[in-house]
DNA sequence: CCTTCAAACAATGCATACATTAATGCATGA
DNA sequence: TCATGCATTAATGTATGCATTGTTTGAAGG
């Protein structure tokens, strides 16, 4: 219904381009001019420039005014920039969704999400839990119906999916963040403000901390 | 120094055009072209449409189709999402203050901030008074050292600029408000974490409660 | 007088053109 | 060999052109 009705060119750029980046087939530090880029998608510059305009302002990139687009690496203090911010702001959403007791289907879908964040784990199955995660985390604040907080959050996510993902095979399987998410949830349907936003917090406090440990015992600087 | 050794049109336009918003000689509602636009700019779309985009990401301006670009209003729901997010990370970052002891330096220059706005109420001075406020909030913000943190709240602070204009004068003396901000301070400087995290949340919080009170009583569904 | 339809108009999305200017490479000279 | 400077190359920033398509106007018909 609301969906692009007319498919633009920006988009498809836009699109294309996210994608290559978040799935590490244009990894950091990766650079190309723009003319480079527009013939790669099959387009002229101009869609082109707007579609990096907009990596910019997400984070993902960065416009060198003679050397084109830079595919930015995220640094370990980036993470802890990103990672301050959601603490503070999922915990929040949270909260709310506590308090004002969402309706069932929603409730209903983010069960789902956590069971299958649950039988991923058991299987060993790291993508799906992985997947599993991240759905968890963008419903809950989709139904928060916060927008603007929804679209920021979401441009941090999309800041450190790399990270997470390459870090996700150098840890214990992530049996502490699953039983957290249960957690959450249980404290949301039980409708306890506090609880909902003390595990919320403590879960993204401990996640960072792991993330940041992990990058400083393997010595990588930034992913 | 790191000023911009070329000053492009569309940094250009993009200043001029969220000057014209802010300052609300176009105010909500306004709508324009693109070539209308560019002809008041004195220069040719592609600039003014980079800066349109980028004013479109801030929350400044939508873009119809075939209609141009539209001066947005900010609706008490804006409002609600805007205060919502600002309750939730300028407390955190007046927390870290705290924790971290800025230098005296930037103290000192908070403290003349404060200052600055205890004078402007005993004057009954109100714009200089709404620009101490301004600027306390985005000092300490710009203290606490999160890039990130600090442009999204800096555009959340431009977004809810004109609506705190307005609903300046149709209040009593901010005497509370300065208050608070001396409070926030004085945690800060004592160090008391959870002290400055408790004032600015319970400011953010009383803040909200009366723009939104004063919109309902003027009947003012946007500003 | 109101509705309907078509033609004219106009704005966007995109491509292309072009001037400016930084980066690069090469030749020259110490 | 290495530094210096000039010529070449190439990328950006901006302007302009153009096709598509939504909007509006006005005339014809009910």
């Amino acid at each position: 219904m609301l969906s692009e009705l007319k498919p633009t060119r920006v988009e498809d750029a836009y699109l294309r381009l996210k994608d290559e980046i978040l799935q590490n087939r244009m990894p950091p530090g990766f650079q190309a001019p723009e003319p480079e880029i527009a013939l790669h998608l099959g387009m002229s510059r101009t869609p082109v420039r707007e579609a990096l305009i907009r990596l910019e302002n997400e984070g993902l990139v960065r416009l060198i005014p003679r050397r084109g687009a830079l595919v930015l690496p995220v640094s370990a203090g980036d993470m802890r920039e990103i990672y301050e911010i959601l603490t503070a702001l999922e915990p929040e959403a949270a909260a709310s969704l506590a308090r004002k007791k969402p309706d069932a289907g929603s409730l209903q879908e983010l069960e789902a999400i956590t069971l299958a964040m649950e039988s991923a784990l058991a299987n060993g199955d790291l993508d799906a839990w992985a997947d599993a995660d991240d759905r968890f985390h963008r419903k809950l604040l989709a139904m928060h119906a916060n927008n603007r907080m929804t679209n920021f959050v979401n441009t941090l996510f999309d800041q450190v999916h790399r990270a997470r993902m390459t870090t996700l095979r150098l840890r214990k399987p992530p049996e502490q963040s699953t039983r957290e998410h249960r957690e959450i949830l249980d404290h949301i349907i039980a409708g306890d403000v506090e609880k909902a936003r003390k595990s919320f917090r403590a879960h993204r406090e401990r996640a960072a901390d792991e993330l940041l440990s992990i990058l400083e015992s393997y010595r990588l600087p930034a992913l």
